[in-house]
DNA sequence: TGCAAGATATATCGTGCTGATATATGGTCC
DNA sequence: GGACCATATATCAGCACGATATATCTTGCA
């Protein structure tokens, strides 16, 4: 079998949690996985389709009423495949993309003040995020609760801490932006 | 105009601070803005002709000996375009992809010890991504010395203390995880 | 002197992902 | 009855990544 990309042990994971069709995925995805790994339809139905033909999920039409769905669960091979992948030493995909922190890179051509109002709109930014994340919070803790799996809430609660990083790191550079002469650009 | 990618405001940014072609920009990129918004040769060239259609930059022949080479600069309205844009309120681009904190989010398909090892390793892995930083902090300074543009150095130091807090948050996991019974997922 | 290896420089291709849109049906509310 | 939203699947254009191809210039060293 070829190699998955990270993205089909989304599908897996999520299908071993309980999610039945791509749709339900996605949903889940979009209150969880979301904020370190996004995913859209137009991967899901098409790997849907690839995990059902390498025999690592197993599909059988569950038509609601008159409306068609597809209900897919993990067969053995696929419950090994994504255990493999989360035992699988290293080589981790690790990527940012922050057009805040690229701004600040090139912040040189901007005079103090627009600087001061660039650190304070990203740290608004950071703000909502975390505020977004907290509403969450309470679902996420009940769902423990009831299931016993403590590790969405724990990176939920990463997530939010990871809000408060980019918050301080703002905040602080604010106050030494603000300063008479600060000297150099020590941690 | 159209409306410009962030890839294009990366392209002025690196050609206001002296970059010349698509090669110096990508080379400039690799150690510096490419820990929080990589680029790459097929967009650069592209957009450079299209940046220049569009009179924000402007290109001449600039061979070196035999080997032909194009050297760009930015015009006025590139200037004030990339200044829009260092200036321009909210409307971040802001996205995370973590292999590590994904697996972390489906660790429940895995044993206490199989956990510890996932944390192990992505710690592993975030320290080596800060020696790779530290690595560079030396040549950010001695650049910051001569141009006296603290930014770069300064997001450098970001991205030291973002490892950090992922190096951190593993290590108090482990720490929580090996304890007997911890009871939630709280901060 | 010769030549291998690496740096400089531009270009492109396959693949994957995003965001938007299209198309239906089911359920709820007034 | 009809408006509106949730459920469910599918697809497309555009953007981006990573790898590779091509060619020339420079460096090192035997």
């Amino acid at each position: 079998m070829e190699e998955l990309g990270t993205t089909a042990y989304v599908i897996l994971g999520m299908l071993r949690r309980g999610a039945r069709n791509g749709y339900e995925i996605k949903s889940r995805a979009d209150v969880s996985t979301r904020f370190f790994w996004a995913i859209s339809y137009s991967q899901i139905y098409p790997e849907l389709k690839r995990l059902e033909g390498a025999g690592l999920i197993e599909g059988e039409a569950d038509p609601a009423g008159g409306r068609r769905r597809q209900a897919y669960t993990l067969t053995a091979a696929g419950e090994e495949t994504l255990h493999e992948w989360l035992t699988r030493d290293g080589d981790f995909h690790l990527e940012l993309r922050h057009e805040g922190v690229l701004r600040l890179f090139f912040a040189d051509a901007l005079d103090r003040e627009e600087q001061l109002e660039l650190l304070h709109s990203m740290r608004a930014e950071h703000e909502r995020a975390r505020i977004e994340l907290e509403r969450i919070e309470p679902t996420a803790r009940a769902r423990f609760d009831e299931s016993g799996d403590r590790f969405p809430l724990l990176t939920l609660d990463m997530g939010i801490a990871y809000q408060g990083f980019f918050i301080d790191v703002c905040e602080r550079l604010e106050r030494r932006l603000t300063e008479p002469q600060p000297i150099s650009g020590g941690t």
